[in-house]
DNA sequence: ATCAGATGTGGAACGGGTTCCACAAAAAAC
DNA sequence: GTTTTTTGTGGAACCCGTTCCACATCTGAT
């Protein structure tokens, strides 16, 4: 409860030399410098963060912004950013903005009500006019938001690429892909588009499923699996995030079908979740740690002054070819 | 980057009267409220939150202290509780405590230097001293501390026992108990001995495996797993945490063990990964989102001012029956 | 007509640090 | 011995809302 004035008082100095003590700026001399030390550690004084940030204009916060942490791949990314954001000095305010009412916009206020010193954009929600309004630090994960915000994403070409080629590879005819709606931009769509472009140039059929893009939830892919089902299934391959794959696999082995030599199966994303089936996934695994790296590196900059427009970072993804496409 | 004395300044009026407007309070004339908010839109006024909390010495932000998000019962928790926050008007910070350093006294530190209003803990670091030092609004999710600060858990004895009758009742006579760590205080413990008390009182076989108390990574539960099966196994029943649970199911799997014929599994925790798993899990499942409703409401009250020393919220497991007990 | 109360408004102080600037004393330079 | 520099320190203004208090006007009651 002390202030900087209440030591000042007391080592009988201003609270000017106080500062300087606090922020080892500018010059003390030994002897004061040691009053006013005592005089802080008798009253127990913490100097309080609010007012330094009220003068400095900033609070050293970062948002993060995402669906849903339950999601794995969130909760990953997540857990990274955190970390990384941590070494850079920031804390991190997280949004989940899958509830009602719009989370996300009051998160982006936040930003003009000096809360917040930038924020990290997971989040795929369909109004994308409010970010160009924004002139502030602002980073997007896998999306394209404005010509002002950098984009954080995989190549998902490339992982589009690998799963078609792997699918090409052990054999398939005629897959079933799960992709992502539409209705938002995203450098998403380019793993699906490209899936699609390699299967069709290849002769091989594919059955689009195309999947809402605001539904992480238990209850939704579960229903999405029993729809499949519920047609007879004419396809030897299939392509789909984490948990569509895992779920798949799970009601192929109920129906007693074999993986993979009936059906093959590649996951996107390969999330820990991937590695709790038996048999394990094959995946194309996309380096989270990477994509919160760059993440926290881009909103650093952004926050300090550089700017980084037109900015898109790609990272690279991998394939894990696990017992899901062939018999190792 | 109008300040409220420019506002005041366009609209012919004080700053105090501008404070009103933006506050609904006191009295303020129609037509005077009319011009101040022609100014606001004109300036493109935005009340710097930063002031404001300065003054009334809040912030309206929680510290959410967890090992790691990535770990599925922390995710779901860490989902529950933001929304829950939010509800009350509170933002939530995230740390993950699991990383070099020592994060968590550094968050408890934003209390003092009023960063945060309040903090709820879910971690289960050694040291308590630090947290009984502290007499601000502190609410500890599993985790005893001090008398001062409120605790919110599930009745674990009760999760004990209901694990103990499942694997009695469906007729095991030597099981594999993975346990946390006696290390930490927690009510968790309860859990551990009374399942072993009924064992025992059952006249049955209980083999305890001490977890390690801060390891939460696939790696680790993957030499848990190798380490069990390095020895032959000499039991027909099994009691962990969800991951532990669905690894080893997998692992026997593997070793074409079947389940639940000649090993029946119970898992503890109940997170969304049980779900994934085909057979899928019997759980004793906790209320994520009922703890969280729990922790989130204290925590609003502590900070609110309002004392609950001594307090401790139990609330109730559920056995979920999967066909790693039974074959349903 | 008189006075209490409601209505309306602005100046000043406050919250708790930070930094600019002025000024003094000591050390170094010439 | 005088002039620079360096070192050391404190007062005041500032960051930007908020609230207290004083003062003014207007309404309605007696």
């Amino acid at each position: 409860m002390a202030s900087i004035r209440d030591v000042a008082k007391k080592a009988n100095v201003g609270p000017a030399t106080v500062s300087r003590v606090l922020n080892n700026s500018g010059y003390v001399s030994e002897e004061t410098r040691e009053k006013i030390e005592n005089a802080m550690t008798e009253l127990n004084y913490i100097p309080n963060e609010l007012a330094r940030n009220l003068f400095h204009k900033k609070t050293g916060i970062i948002a993060v912004l995402v669906p849903s942490v339950a999601n794995p791949f969130f909760a990953e990314f997540v857990e990274c950013i955190e970390s990384e954001l941590y070494t850079y000095g920031y804390k991190t305010m997280l949004c989940n903005t899958v509830k009602e009412g719009n989370a996300e916009l009051e998160y982006l206020d936040m930003l003009n009500r000096h809360i917040v010193d930038g924020v990290i954009t997971g989040v795929h929600s369909l109004d994308v006019e409010e970010y160009k309004q924004i002139h502030k630090p602002i980073v997007a994960l896998d999306r394209y938001l404005s010509e002002n915000i950098p984009v954080v994403a995989v190549n998902h070409k490339k992982g589009g690429e690998l799963a078609a080629e792997e699918l090409i590879y052990c054999g398939c005819k005629s897959v079933l892909h799960f992709c992502g709606s539409k209705a938002v931009e995203s450098p998403y769509h380019n793993r699906h588009s490209e899936f699609e472009r390699i299967m069709k140039k290849n002769g091989i059929k594919v059955h689009s499923y195309e999947l809402e893009w605001n539904r992480f939830d238990a209850d939704y892919y579960e229903k999405v699996i029993k729809d499949i089902f519920s047609n007879p299934l004419e396809v030897d391959g299939v392509f789909g995030v984490d948990q569509i794959a895992i779920r798949f696999l799970n009601e192929a082995k109920r129906r007693k079908i074999s993986v993979p030599e009936e059906i093959k199966i590649v996951a996107y994303d390969g999330t820990f979740v991937t590695g709790l089936t038996e048999p394990r996934l094959t995946v194309v695994a996309q380096p989270i740690d990477q994509l919160a790296r760059q993440s926290a590196e881009l909103i650093s900059q952004l926050v300090n002054g550089k700017t980084c427009k037109n900015k898109q970072v790609l990272l690279d993804v991998e394939l894990h070819v696990g017992n899901t496409t062939r018999n190792l």
